[in-house]
DNA sequence: TTCGTCCTGGTA
DNA sequence: TACCAGGACGAA
């Protein structure tokens, strides 16, 4: 669910709220959410340190702790990372809660149990982090690496953006949305493309996550920021869960195929 | 490279 | 009742 538009609005609302708060305790409802890690192993852990610093690196969530530690949160499909007063009505699926001095928690709440939140030694994050592409907003991405690094594949060019290490924080949406801004059908071969359309795909990858941004992400059904607010990026969708109604461009019906096992959405009119 | 799996709930 | 879901990993 969330990717990198929605994790980076969480991360931008959160950062100034949290930044300098102390972990006093820590709860666990569902031990799974922690990779199975003992709960008062983990309160051990955690509780006395203060969160010096929270980033985001492609979907995932950092908390650079002061203690040494670094708490990495990833939300896969349906994890939510909320602020909340203590005394807040339960969130439902609430399966982790940090509990901060000053009457605040961090809830990790979760539908379908896929979330992770991994605390690992400083240093240690970096092994996860080095597995990931560029970050597709910052100068390192450029249209020589997208080219270089898949313009030899011959798998449809939809399941390769959604490889993390090609590039870092593409998920399903905003890959459908890409192709469509870039005119380019879903089960294009890698390697078929021309430098212009190299040139177009990265420019589309760029203008759909940046629209995100500005939209405060895509909400369907589970995704809300940091304080519990849906975003307004489903508004703006051109292709994606569009299936049958028209294309903004020329009128087409939209269509769906599924991908490498994804649902993909397309204009077969506009995306050759 | 593709498929199943981890899970639960919403919708057709 | 069947199918679908925004992610990622490991096995075949």
């Amino acid at each position: 669910m969330p990717e990198l538009p929605e994790v980076e609005t969480i991360v931008a609302g959160l950062r100034p709220l949290v930044g300098g708060r102390c972990i006093s305790d820590t709860e666990i409802h569902w031990s799974g959410s922690v990779g199975g890690m003992d709960p008062a192993v983990f309160r051990d852990r955690l509780v006395g340190q203060c969160i010096a610093r929270m980033t985001r690196r492609g979907k995932f969530i950092l908390l650079y702790l002061d203690g040494g530690d670094v708490l990495l949160v990833h939300l896969r499909m349906t994890g939510r990372l909320l602020l909340r007063p203590r005394e807040a009505e339960a969130d439902p699926y609430t399966r982790v809660i940090i509990g901060l001095e000053g009457n605040e928690e961090l809830r990790l709440a979760d539908l379908r149990k896929f979330a992770r939140l991994v605390v690992v030694s400083q240093g240690e994050e970096e092994a996860v982090l080095a597995k990931l592409g560029p970050e597709p907003l910052s100068e390192d991405f450029t249209v020589e690496h997208l080219a270089n690094s898949l313009g030899k594949r011959k798998a449809p060019i939809k399941t390769l953006l959604l490889d993390q290490t090609v590039l870092a924080g593409l998920g399903n949406i905003y890959a459908d949305e890409a192709l469509y801004l870039a005119g380019l059908h879903p089960l294009r071969r890698a390697d078929s493309l021309s430098v212009e359309e190299w040139q177009r795909l990265h420019e589309a990858i760029r203008r759909t996550l940046e629209e995100g941004i500005r939209n405060r992400g895509t909400t369907f059904s589970q995704y809300r920021d940091g304080e519990g607010r849906p975003g307004g990026h489903q508004h703006c969708l051109n292709v994606y869960r569009r299936t049958g109604e028209a294309c903004p461009r020329c009128g087409g019906p939209i269509e769906r195929l599924v991908i490498g096992g994804r649902s993909s959405h397309f204009c077969p009119r506009c995306q050759v």
